[in-house]
DNA sequence: CATGATCATAACGCTACCGAAACAAAAAGG
DNA sequence: CCTTTTTGTTTCGGTAGCGTTATGATCATG
């Protein structure tokens, strides 16, 4: 058995998380940095710039960006692969899986109170 | 009964649902631009700027911006208010509902797939 | 009808993101 | 070794969003 949702419960599910992040002036994202997240903190690490980049269908530069604004609210960390030191590899924080938490309480939330 | 997720399928919807937004660069909505196109056309008209502005906790150019935005890419569509020339309502297009409709079948059936 | 309130928009200076190209550092491989 | 490849970052010029403030148009009211 799988999770059906009508089209109408689909869309105001999306409208009342993202109306509420709005509302709450949440550290503004964009689309793209909170793809990044969510691919950083639900997938198996370890990630690399390069990766993220192919997986998301964007440029290294977007990612570099990406991880820049995001490190300053320090919702995601970066260093240097020891083994290949080219590569730099991307880290989870503790504020990072918070705000990850606080969407997911949203999204629940939301999700209880949508009528049938 | 109501719709009950788990955090991790909460975040798991969301990751689907954006990843898929970014890879296939649809039209790039901000976070304001989105929440303004669903509660348009969630919520019962008249739309007016003021109204949204005060809805969405922003500024009054911010909506006005947005709709100059989603107007170019003819998501919305606006006009003066006959019974009061200094208000603009906001209408719906068939655009912007083509591309709502994209975005809850991917929700649908992203919902459809998350694991139990 | 004139003055003040209420709309939405325009203007201003600023910041952040964009894609493309150039770059620096490290590894690979002849 | 020394070139080539790979990896991530920086730079460049350009675009689009932001908040604040000013403006223009319309309505309400004395």
């Amino acid at each position: 058995m799988s999770l059906h949702l009508r089209s109408s419960q689909a869309l105001r599910l999306w409208r009342e998380v993202t109306e509420q992040s709005v509302r709450d002036a949440a550290p503004d994202l964009t689309q793209r940095q909170l793809a990044l997240l969510l691919v950083i903190y639900l997938e198996a690490p370890p990630h690399t710039v390069r990766a993220l980049a192919a997986r998301l269908n964007v440029t290294k530069p977007v990612v570099t960006r990406a991880l820049n604004s995001m490190g300053e609210l320090m919702l995601v960390d970066r260093y240097r692969d020891q083994k290949d030191m080219r590569n730099v590899l991307i880290k989870r924080t503790v504020a990072g899986s918070l705000y990850l938490e606080g969407l997911s309480e949203h999204i629940i939330a939301s999700a209880k109170e949508l009528p049938l």
